[in-house]
DNA sequence: TTTAATTGTGTAAATTTAACACAATTATTT
DNA sequence: AAATAATTGTGTTAAATTTACACAATTAAA
């Protein structure tokens, strides 16, 4: 087998913004670094490409070691490479989002990294270019969202409209009404009532909710517009 | 500067699907390999990324080497990294598509690289890969092209409504309503009216429009759903 | 039992989309 | 010169969707 014989060979990264909701705000899964380059600053969760490693293995490896979690949801964002973006050596980030249920991923996973869930909104400086890294994955988010029924893949198994609601606001970082997002989240026919109420009420009990999986994939490319274009 | 010690490097490609439109179908702008591996058959453009370059200058360059064209409308896709995906050596491709006005590349340019328009419908079977780049990237056309307007980057400078409206029915194989086509095209306020008329008809002229390229900076972020969501 | 907060559902006006018709233009044919 | 055929520009109406609201029901706490 005749390998390519003028061309450079890169190092190449996985960076990867883990995204969760904790009824509030959205939240990020960060890593204080306890290792060098740059120990003691904050950084994304991250991991190199191996030898004989697929794109794709490489990618739930490293969602794997942060969380503990299989099958999560991501998506690649884009390439990020300039030359010197890396200090260190030059080094390709592929980079990608993911979206996770924050209350099921191993904390001990989550420990063991040294990764602390942090507001968005007040999240720290991070090396490199990561901060850009999380600007273009909010982007990429607040876009998908707008069109497709990803959120649920921030929420628990069972959840309730308010909640969804909630999430939704978080993302854009605006108020909507609750008569129409209501009506707008129904008409999808994504939803199950699973005929639980929510328990946790001050006030009065929301019906918990499911998602339909079959219809969940069959539907999930097909335009939803959950959210106008005026509110991204 | 401290190295990374124990990771590998890898050889990284940028592999291109050059979208065109010839008036009636869409093309695809295509290698016929007089180099070595895989001699002969067809694939798409690509090239290695190297040394000291930035990835969006190699870009660039392996776009302006095919076309002799400069600032062309890109899109990253997805990076490919299968390990056996290339036989000769692992190779990991950073993928992207283009469209280009197929009347404005240079003819020279293409033939140097020995290329050639090919039928998208009609196209041939290519290496490794690269016929899956190839449904990846019509999908992501589809998908982009029914919210923004990407459409116009294939097109002269000066075009019709009725032109318009066949790059749409190619882009998405199928018919569209001609009324209600240019009322939504209209209703973006993005084509300027020239005065002129469409000369080579052999019945009504049509009026030739011009992109308002202010405003498709501005609005190129905004919905414009043109394509309805059962079409695509 | 009242209160306050929240949830579920309904309604009417405005806007947008979908489906369709007709008049105007131009090269070609009669 | 008039008729023809193909194509273009614009208009109309009904249906569907979105927006902006109001009201009744539920629940824990006062």
């Amino acid at each position: 087998m005749n390998k390519y014989p003028h061309s450079t060979r890169i190092l190449v990264a996985l960076d990867c913004i883990v995204f969760g909701f904790d009824g509030e705000e959205l939240k990020l899964l960060l890593i204080k670094r306890n290792f060098e380059p740059e120990q003691g600053k904050w950084s994304l969760m991250g991991g190199f490409l191996e030898e004989e490693e697929d794109l794709e293995v490489a990618t739930n490896r490293i969602l794997y070691d942060l969380t503990g979690l299989k099958d999560i949801y991501f998506e690649e964002i884009k390439t990020f490479g300039k030359v010197n973006r890396d200090p260190v050596e030059r080094t390709l980030s592929i980079c990608f989002f993911a979206l996770i249920n924050i209350h099921a991923h191993n904390q001990d996973s989550a420990k063991a990294q040294n990764a602390y869930w942090v507001d968005l909104k007040n999240r720290p400086n991070l090396i490199f270019d990561h901060n850009q890294m999380v600007d273009l994955a909010l982007e990429e988010l607040r876009y998908k969202a707008a069109l497709h029924p990803i959120g649920f893949e921030l929420l628990p198994e069972q959840f309730t409209i308010p909640q969804l609601q909630k999430l939704y606001e978080a993302i854009y970082d605006s108020p909507l009404d609750r008569r129409n997002f209501s009506r707008k989240i129904l008409s999808t026919n994504l939803l199950i009532d699973t005929g639980e109420k929510n328990q946790n009420s001050t006030t009065k009990k929301a019906i918990l909710y499911k998602l339909d999986k079959e219809k969940y994939q069959s539907k999930f490319n097909a335009f939803h517009y959950f959210i106008s274009d005026s509110m991204r």
